[in-house]
RNA sequence: GUGGGUGUAGCUCAGUUGGUUAGAGCAUCGGUUUGUGGUACCGAGGGUCGUGGGUUCGAGCCCCAUUACCCACCCCA
C-alpha cells in the first residue's frame, strides 16, 4: 500500500496553509485594489476546451478521463479557456471593460521539478473588451502591485516586457518569410540559455540566409526600445510599446519593468504585449507570465474580443518568498484561552460562549489538568491573553487575566469582560 | 522521454576497512507534589536503515533492480 501523497502534490498542513492564506489574501487585496472581480469555472472542462485552443498533442500533459456517459473531460490545466469560453457565452452583453481575477487549482501531468508541480495554483487576472494598450498597462501595474504587496521590491523581481507584433514588424520589414516566424521565436525563447556564437550560428541555420541572418542578430542584439528605434523608428508597435512603458513610470512603477526582446511566451495565442515577471537573480523559472490575446474569445465562439491576461503560479512565488524571509511566522489559534482553577467544565464553557458570542476567538482546554498544563497550552495555541475562571477573584465580581506577551496580569470586571478583553485584543 | 545525485526517528543529520541490542540534536508526550506559560532539569515513546532481490558466517555499509525526491536537458498554456 501507498500511503504518500500522489507525485506531484501537496498536502497542506496548517503551518503550510499560513503561506498560502498569506499569498492568497495578498492576491486577492490587490486585485480588488485595481477593481477587478472575482469568478470561478468548474475544476474538470470538455477536453475540446484544449485541445481547440493547443492542438491534440497537449492531451498528453493533462488528466483526462471519461465520465459515465462517455464524455472525455479533463482536469483544468489553466484558466483562460474556461475565462474565454465564459465571456465568449454572454456574447455582447458583458459590459467593458472586464476585469476579472480568479484563484484556480490547476492540474498538468507533467515531469516535476523544482517550482513546477502537478497540482498548483495561480492567479490569472484578466482585462477583456479594451484594444489601447491602457489595459496593457493597468494589467502589467495590478501584476506588480500583487508582488510589491508580498514585500518584493523592484531589487527582488521585474517584469521584463516585449511584444510579438514588434518582432513581427521587424522581422517582415527585412523579409524574412511569415513560415520562419515560429521557427525564430523557438529559437528566441532558449537564448537566455545559450552562448551568443551558438545563437547567431542557430539562427544563420533557420533562416539559410546570411544577410537576413546579420539582420536578425543585429534586432535580437537589441536592449532596450532606443536600440529598436535606431534600426526601425517607424513602428506601430514601437510606439505602443514606447506609451506602455510611458503609462508604467507613471504608475511609479517604472523601477520593476524593462523591455527585453527574448519574451516570446511558448507559441501560444499571444498576439501583442507579452511579458514575464522573474526574480532578479535568474535562479527561478518565471514567476507571472501573460500577455495579449486578441483572438481567444472569437476561437470560442464568441465576438471579437480583445484582451489581455496574465497568471502567477504559487509554487515559484512561494519559493521566492521563503528564500528572502517574507513568510508569516505568526500562528494565532486564538486571542483568547482559558485557564481554569477549578475541575468544572461547566462554567468554563459558560465563559467560553459568552466571549464567543462577543465574537472574541476563544479556546480552552478540553481536558482539565493543572494549571501549569493549561498555560503550556494557551502558550502553543500563541493565544494573546489568558483569562482564569474558578479563582478567589470573581468573589469580588473580577477575572483575573493574563497578557501573554508581557506577562502583565490585571483584573477585569465580569460584567464587563468581553468589552474589556475586545478593547485590549484591538489596542495590540 | 534522457542523464546525474540523494533516500537512516516527525525534522536536521552521525554511524569506523562489512561485526553484538542503529545513535545525537530538535520536535512530541509525561514528570519536577496540583494558583501561573515561553528558559531549566529528569524521563518516555518513536526506525523491518525507501522497497525487493543478491554476495557474505554476518549488510545501514558491497552488487543488481525498483520507487520517491532533488538537479540538468526536453517541454512549459
Amino acid at each position: 500500500m501507498n500511503w504518500s501523497v500522489p507525485k506531484g502534490t501537496r498536502d497542506f498542513y496548517p503551518e503550510d496553509m499560513i503561506l498560502r492564506e498569506h499569498v492568497f489574501a495578498s492576491w486577492e487585496k490587490s486585485c480588488r485594489k485595481y477593481g477587478f472581480e472575482q469568478y470561478d469555472a468548474p475544476v474538470f472542462e470538455h477536453l475540446e476546451l484544449y485541445t481547440e485552443k493547443s492542438g491534440n498533442e497537449i492531451e498528453g500533459q493533462l488528466y483526462v478521463f471519461e465520465d459515465k456517459a462517455g464524455r472525455r473531460l479533463s482536469l483544468r490545466p489553466e484558466m483562460t479557456p474556461s475565462l474565454a469560453r465564459m465571456v465568449a457565452a454572454k456574447g455582447q452583453a458583458l459590459k467593458k471593460p472586464v476585469k476579472w481575477f480568479s484563484i484556480p487549482k490547476l492540474f498538468r501531468y507533467e515531469k516535476m521539478q523544482k517550482g513546477r508541480l502537478r497540482e498548483f495554483f495561480q492567479l490569472n487576472m484578466d482585462i477583456l473588451g479594451v484594444e489601447d494598450v491602457s489595459a496593457d498597462a493597468e494589467l502589467i501595474a495590478a501584476a506588480i502591485d500583487t508582488m510589491r504587496d508580498l514585500g518584493l521590491t523592484s531589487s527582488d523581481v521585474s517584469v521584463h516586457i516585449s511584444s510579438r507584433n514588434l518582432l513581427e514588424e521587424l522581422f517582415l520589414a527585412v523579409e524574412i518569410p511569415a513560415e520562419k516566424l515560429p521557427a525564430l521565436y523557438a529559437l528566441l525563447d532558449k537564448m537566455q540559455k545559450m552562448e551568443r556564437d551558438e545563437f547567431n550560428r542557430l539562427i544563420l541555420e533557420t533562416l539559410g540566409n546570411e544577410n537576413q541572418a546579420t539582420m536578425v542578430q543585429k534586432i535580437l542584439g537589441a536592449k532596450s526600445l532606443a536600440d529598436i528605434e535606431i534600426i526601425n523608428a517607424d513602428l506601430v508597435s514601437l510606439a505602443e510599446l514606447k506609451t506602455l512603458f510611458g503609462y508604467l513610470e507613471a504608475f511609479g512603477l517604472a523601477d520593476y519593468a524593462v523591455f527585453d526582446i527574448s519574451i516570446v511566451r511558448g507559441l501560444a495565442y499571444y498576439t501583442g504585449t507579452v511579458f514575464e515577471v522573474f526574480d532578479t537573480a535568474r535562479t527561478m523559472r518565471a514567476i507571472a507570465g501573460g500577455g495579449r490575446y486578441n483572438k481567444l474569445v472569437s476561437l470560442y465562439g464568441g465576438p471579437e474580443t480583445p484582451a489581455v491576461g496574465f497568471a502567477a503560479g504559487d509554487v515559484v512565488l512561494s519559493d521566492l518568498l521563503i528564500e528572502k524571509g517574507l513568510v508569516p511566522t505568526e500562528r494565532v489559534k486564538s486571542d483568547l484561552f482559558i485557564v481554569s482553577f477549578g475541575k468544572e467544565l461547566k462554567p468554563v464553557i459558560g465563559c467560553a460562549a459568552q466571549m464567543r458570542n462577543a465574537g472574541i476567538s476563544t479556546e480552552y482546554p478540553l481536558k482539565l489538568v493543572n494549571v501549569n498544563k493549561q498555560l503550556k497550552q494557551a502558550s502553543s495555541a500563541n493565544s494573546r491573553i489568558v483569562l482564569f475562571v474558578g479563582g478567589d477573584e470573581e468573589l469580588n465580581g473580577q477575572f483575573k487575566i493574563k497578557i501573554m506577551a508581557t506577562g502583565e496580569e490585571k483584573l477585569i470586571a465580569m460584567a464587563s469582560a468581553a468589552e474589556e478583553i475586545s478593547a485590549i485584543l484591538e489596542q495590540n
